[in-house]
RNA sequence: GGGCGGUUAGCUCAGUUGGUACGAGCGCUCGCUUCACACGCGAGAGGUCACUGGUUCAAGUCCAGUACCGCCCA
C-alpha cells in the first residue's frame, strides 16, 4: 500500500464497479426510501451548490440503502426554458440570424442538439461527485413521459376551471421577449429621481384655469399613458379638484381627478398619476374607476404609436425626452433624488416592464388551500422548522400564476383555436380538426413556465399519469425533498400544490414528500455570493482534482447545518483530504500487522462479550465504538449530518487512532495478537459509518479489509450495499471507560511534565503512578502506558507514601497522581511554582463549589442529582487540593 | 413597511429539551525524521458567549428591548 491515499487511483474504478454491480438500483426492502433529485438546469456546468446537494442527498441515500430500505434516488434534468431559449438565440445571433428567420421547427432542432450534449455532461459530473443515483430512471422535464404529464395536468386544471386565459397586467422582459411570473422578478433598490410635474387644471369647459396639480413620478416616460389622476379622498388640499379634469402634459389630453384610498397623502405631492397600462397598482385603481387603459410600451421596449411624438423611442430615452420637453414647457417644478425598488428579470437582469397582455394563468388560491393544510397538519415537515412560516406566508397571500411564455423552447400550451369558428380545444392529444365544426385548428404559440413541469416532478418522474406505473405505487409519496431554501416558492410550494392536485385520489398519501430538508447557500471564502461576474466561483471539479471527491464532500457536509449558509475554504478541503489519508494509514497499519503476524480469518473473529481475551482497553474501544454508532444513528435521524460526521471522525481519530491503535501496537509487538480482531472490527465499523459521507476511500479500504474478517461471508462484496452498524448496547462498558479515562489522564500528566521540564522527547524517564482505585487499570496497561509516556521503569503504587518525595516533580490528578524523579533536572523553585499554580486552581474550584453548595436555595430547589454531582466534584477537588498541599509541604 | 436569520477562541463555525464553555477545524507558541500517517505525533496559549433589563437556586441556552450585519416578501 502506498504511504498516502491517492483519490485519483481509486474513484473512477470504484464508481464503475458500483454501477456495473447495479448497486444504484433499488435493492428491495420493507420500507421505501425515495429521493427525487432537484433537476439541475440544462445550461452550464454543475456548480458548488449542486455538489452540496449531491453530498447531502447521497449521504441520506447511502445511509438508507445500508439500512436495508428499498432505496431510490432518481436523477433528472430541467429544460430551463427561458435560459436555454436565450442561449440558443445567442448562438444564432452570432451567425447573424434570429429564431424567427429559421422558424420554430429548425430552432427546436438546434435546441435538441444542445440538450443531448448538455445532459451527458451533467450526468458525467454527477458521477465524479460519487452520486449513487439510479441512472436508468433518469428523467428530463421535456422527455415524452413528462410531456404527457404536463398536458394531462393542464387539461385537468383547465376543465376544473383552475386555468384561464385573460388580459391582465403582467411582467414583461423586453430582452427575453416574454411574460414572467411575479417570482421571476427580482427587486433591487436603485438610485433614481422623483420628478415633480405640473398638470394644468381644467375648468368645466375644459379650459385651463391657470392652476396646476403637481404630481411626482419616477417614470415620466409613462405620462403619455396616463388616464387619470388620483388623490386620497380625505386629502383637504385637493377636495376642490375632485370631479375636475387635468391635462396630461405630454399629450394635451384631459383626464379626470378621482378619489382613491390607495393614494398616500404623505407620499410625494399626494397626487398620483394613474397609468393602468404600465403599473399594477394603477391598473387596480383604473379598474375601480373605469379608467381606460393605454399601452404605450411595446414588446421590444420601444414606445408605440399611442405615445404620440415619442413613438419609436427606446423607453429610457423617452424618459429623458419627456423630462426635457416638460422642463422646456415650464411644467417641471423640481427634481428630487430618490432611491426606489426596481424590478429586474431574474434571467437577463433587464428592467421589467409591466404591460397589459393576454396570457394564461393558474388560479392559485384553490390549490394553495390543501397545500397549507398538508404542512399545517404535519403530513409534510420542513427541516429546519422555521421555513414553514415563510411557506405559509407566501401561500396565504398567493396570487394567480402567469404560466404562458412567449418563447419556443418548452412545453407548448395544449390549446388549439379553430380558424372557422370560435371554438377553443384543450386536449392531451393533438386534435385533427375542430371538434365542433371540423374546421382547421392552430395550436397556441406559447409555451409554459418551466416550473409548471418541475412542479410535477415527484410524480411525473415515477410514471404519472400512466395507470400501470409500478414506480408510482412503489415509491410515492417520496420521503425527502432536499433542496436550497431559495426555491421554496418557485419549486417546493408548486410541487406541493400540483402533486396534491394530481394525486388527490391517494387522500393523505397524495403529498409529494414527507420531509423538506433545506440547505443553505455555499458562499465564497470571503462570505460573498459566488458569481461569474465577481470571478469567485469555486468549480467542484477543480476541487476534486486537487483534493479528491471525498475531501470535497467532507468539506461540504462538515460545514452544513440545515437552512444556514456556509463558506467553502481550502482549509476545509485540506481537512477532508487529511482525514481520508488518516483513514488510509490507520487501515494500512492494521493490514500490515495482520500480514506480518500471518493471521487468518479464524484468528480474526471478534470475541464475544465477556470473553477474557478482551482486555480493558479492548472493552473500552468497543464500548466507545458502540456509543458512537448509537449517536450517529440518532443524529442522522434528525438530519444532523455534520454532527454525525464529526462524532464519527472524533471517535476514529481521537480515540481509535490516537489511543487504541497506539496501545494495541505495543501489545502486538510484544507478541500478543489479540488486539488485531478488535482493530479490524473497529475499522470495519468506522468504514461503514463513514461510507455515506466519504464513499470512495471507505469502499476501497473496506474491500481490502473485509476478506480477512471471520464473518465476511455474511457480507456482500461491496460496502455500498453492506449493512450500516446498529448499536449493540451489550458492549457498553462504563467501568472500562472510567479506567481508560484514568490511564489517559496519567499519560497526559507525564507528557505534560516532560514537556514543561523540557525532557528530550526521545529520552526514557522513571515515573511513579499513584493510583488509588485507578491503580489496577494502570497496572493492567503498564506496558503500553510506559511506552506512550516514554517511561522506564514505571512503578505503579497505591499510596503516596510508596513514591519518593525528594527531587520529584508531582502532578495531582482527580484519579491519582504521577511522580517523576528528576534527579539532575530537578529545580526546587520551579517545582514550588508548579505546585502552587495547581494549588491555586484547585483552591478556586473548591471555593466555587463550596459557595454553591452553601446556598440553601440551591440545595432545596435544584434537583437532587445536580446537587449530588456538585458534591462529588467538591470531594474530588478537595482531595486533589490536599494532595497538592502535602507535596508542597514535603519539599519546603 | 412586514417576516426570518446571524452576532460564541485570531479566522470559519458547532453548541438539540436551562445545570462547571466538551467545543471543533484552521491559525499561533514550544518540542519531535517515536519502525501507519509531517496530509503526521506530543505539549500549550487563547473566550466579560454583541449590548441592556428580566424570569430562575442556576441563562450562550427562556422572555422583553437595543445595536450592527445579512436574506426573503411587499
Amino acid at each position: 500500500m502506498a504511504t498516502a491515499y491517492d483519490p485519483s487511483q481509486v474513484e473512477e474504478r470504484v464508481y464503475d464497479a458500483w454501477e456495473q454491480a447495479g448497486a444504484f438500483r433499488p435493492q428491495g426492502g420493507e420500507r421505501p426510501f425515495t429521493v427525487i433529485m432537484p433537476p439541475p438546469n440544462l445550461t452550464g456546468e454543475l456548480h458548488i451548490g449542486h455538489a452540496l446537494t449531491v453530498a447531502v442527498e447521497d449521504a441520506l441515500v447511502r445511509w438508507h440503502r445500508m439500512l436495508g430500505d428499498d432505496t431510490l434516488w432518481l436523477p433528472g434534468v430541467d429544460h430551463a426554458a427561458i435560459a436555454v431559449n436565450a442561449l440558443v438565440e445567442r448562438e444564432l445571433a452570432a451567425e447573424g440570424i434570429s429564431r424567427h428567420d429559421i422558424g420554430r421547427e429548425a430552432f427546436l432542432d438546434r435546441v435538441w442538439d444542445f440538450v443531448g450534449r448538455s445532459r451527458s455532461r451533467i450526468a458525467e459530473q454527477h458521477r465524479r461527485l460519487g452520486a449513487s443515483a439510479n441512472w436508468e430512471r433518469e428523467a428530463f422535464t421535456m422527455d415524452e413521459a413528462r410531456q404527457r404529464a404536463v398536458r394531462q395536468t393542464f387539461v385537468n386544471l383547465y376543465e376544473d376551471g383552475l386555468i384561464y386565459r385573460g388580459e391582465r397586467i403582467i411582467n414583461w422582459c423586453v430582452d427575453c421577449g416574454t411574460a414572467l411570473s411575479d417570482l421571476e422578478v427580482e427587486h433591487d433598490d436603485e438610485p433614481g429621481a422623483f420628478w415633480h410635474f405640473r398638470y394644468p387644471v381644467l375648468d368645466d369647459d375644459n379650459e385651463q384655469t391657470g392652476e396646476y396639480l403637481v404630481i411626482a413620478t419616477t417614470r415620466p416616460e409613462t405620462i403619455p399613458a396616463d388616464t387619470g389622476v388620483a388623490v386620497n379622498p380625505e386629502d383637504e388640499r385637493y377636495q376642490h379638484l375632485l370631479g375636475r379634469n387635468v391635462l396630461v402634459p405630454t399629450s394635451d389630453r384631459p383626464v379626470p381627478v378621482i378619489p382613491d384610498e390607495a393614494v398616500s397623502i404623505e407620499a410625494g405631492s399626494g397626487a398620483l398619476k394613474v397609468t393602468p397600462g404600465h403599473d399594477p397598482v394603477d391598473f387596480e385603481i383604473g379598474q375601480r374607476h373605469g379608467l381606460p387603459v393605454l399601452n404605450i410600451v411595446g414588446a421590444d421596449g420601444r414606445l408605440t404609436e399611442d405615445a404620440g411624438k415619442y413613438a419609436g423611442m427606446e423607453r429610457f430615452e423617452a424618459r429623458d425626452r419627456v423630462v426635457e420637453d416638460l422642463d422646456a414647457a415650464g411644467l417641471l417644478e423640481r427634481t428630487e433624488e430618490y432611491t426606489h425598488s426596481v424590478g429586474h428579470c431574474q434571467r437577463s437582469g433587464t428592467i421589467v416592464e409591466p404591460i397589459i397582455s393576454e396570457q394564461w394563468f393558474v388560479r392559485a388560491e384553490p390549490l394553495a388551500r390543501p397545500a397549507i393544510d398538508a404542512v399545517r397538519d404535519g403530513r409534510i415537515e420542513f427541516v429546519p422548522r422555521r421555513f414553514e412560516r415563510t411557506y405559509f406566508h407566501w401561500m396565504e397571500n398567493i396570487r394567480d400564476w402567469t404560466i404562458s411564455r412567449q418563447i419556443w423552447w418548452g412545453h407548448r400550451i395544449p390549446v388549439w383555436y379553430c380558424d372557422a369558428c370560435p371554438e377553443t380545444i384543450v386536449a392531451v392529444e393533438d386534435p385533427d380538426g375542430c371538434s365542433k365544426c371540423d374546421g382547421p385548428v392552430r395550436q397556441d404559440e406559447d409555451t409554459l413556465d418551466t416550473w409548471f413541469s418541475s412542479g410535477l416532478w415527484p410524480h411525473s418522474t415515477l410514471g404519472w399519469p400512466d395507470d400501470d406505473a409500478d414506480d408510482l405505487g412503489r415509491f410515492y409519496p417520496t420521503q425527502v425533498m432536499e433542496t436550497g431554501y431559495d426555491i421554496i416558492f418557485f419549486w417546493v410550494a408548486r410541487m406541493v400544490m400540483l402533486s396534491l392536485y394530481n394525486m388527490r385520489e391517494l387522500g393523505d398519501d397524495a403529498i409529494p414528500f414527507e420531509t423538506v430538508y433545506l440547505h443553505g447557500l455555499v458562499r465564497a471564502p470571503d462570505g460573498r455570493k459566488m458569481s461569474k461576474t465577481l470571478g469567485n466561483v469555486v468549480d467542484p471539479l477543480d476541487m476534486i482534482g486537487q483534493y479528491g471527491t471525498d475531501a470535497l464532500r467532507y468539506a461540504l457536509i462538515s460545514g452544513t447545518s440545515p437552512g444556514n449558509d456556509q463558506r467553502i475554504t481550502d482549509d476545509r478541503l485540506e481537512a477532508g483530504r487529511n482525514f481520508a489519508n488518516k483513514l488510509w494509514n490507520a487501515s494500512r497499519l492494521v493490514l500490515t500487522l495482520i500480514e506480518q503476524e500471518q493471521l487468518g480469518r479464524d484468528d480474526l473473529a471478534l470475541p464475544a462479550v465477556g470473553d477474557p481475551q478482551l482486555l480493558r482497553e479492548d472493552r473500552w474501544i468497543l464500548s466507545r465504538l458502540e456509543r458512537t454508532v448509537a449517536l450517529a444513528d440518532e443524529l442522522l435521524r434528525k438530519f444532523e449530518l455534520a454532527e454525525a460526521l464529526r462524532q464519527t471522525r472524533d471517535f476514529f481519530w481521537d480515540e481509535l487512532a490516537d489511543w487504541y491503535l497506539e496501545l494495541a501496537k505495543v501489545r502486538v509487538r510484544a507478541g500478543d495478537t489479540t488486539p488485531l480482531p478488535v482493530m479490524l472490527h473497529a475499522l470495519d465499523s468506522v468504514m461503514r459509518l463513514l461510507h455515506p459521507f466519504m464513499p470512495f476511500v471507505t469502499e476501497e479500504l473496506w474491500q481490502r479489509m473485509t476478506p480477512l474478517r471471520a464473518n465476511a461471508a455474511d457480507d456482500p462484496s461491496q460496502l455500498i450495499v453492506a449493512r450500516y452498524p446498529i448499536a449493540d448496547d451489550s458492549r457498553f462498558d462504563d467501568e472500562a471507560e472510567r479506567e481508560l479515562a484514568a490511564v489517559q489522564d496519567f499519560v497526559r500528566a507525564i507528557r505534560n511534565v516532560r514537556a514543561e521540564r523540557r525532557v528530550d522527547a526521545g529520552r526514557w524517564v522513571e515515573a511513579y503512578i499513584v493510583g488509588a482505585e485507578a491503580a489496577e487499570a494502570a497496572r493492567g496497561t503498564a506496558e503500553a502506558l510506559g511506552q506512550l509516556a516514554r517511561v522506564r521503569p514505571l512503578h505503579v503504587v497505591d499510596t503516596p507514601e510508596e513514591a519518593p518525595s525528594d527531587g520529584v516533580v508531582t502532578s495531582v490528578l482527580p484519579v491519582g497522581r504521577v511522580v517523576l524523579p528528576m534527579a539532575g533536572l530537578f529545580d526546587l523553585d520551579a517545582e514550588r511554582t508548579r505546585l502552587q499554580k495547581q494549588i491555586d486552581d484547585a483552591a478556586n474550584e473548591v471555593q466555587r463549589l463550596e459557595r454553591k453548595l452553601a446556598n440553601e436555595q440551591f440545595r432545596t430547589r435544584a434537583p437532587a442529582e445536580v446537587v449530588a454531582k456538585e458534591e462529588e466534584r467538591l470531594a474530588t477537588a478537595g482531595g486533589r487540593l490536599r494532595g497538592l498541599e502535602e507535596s508542597l509541604a514535603e519539599i519546603s
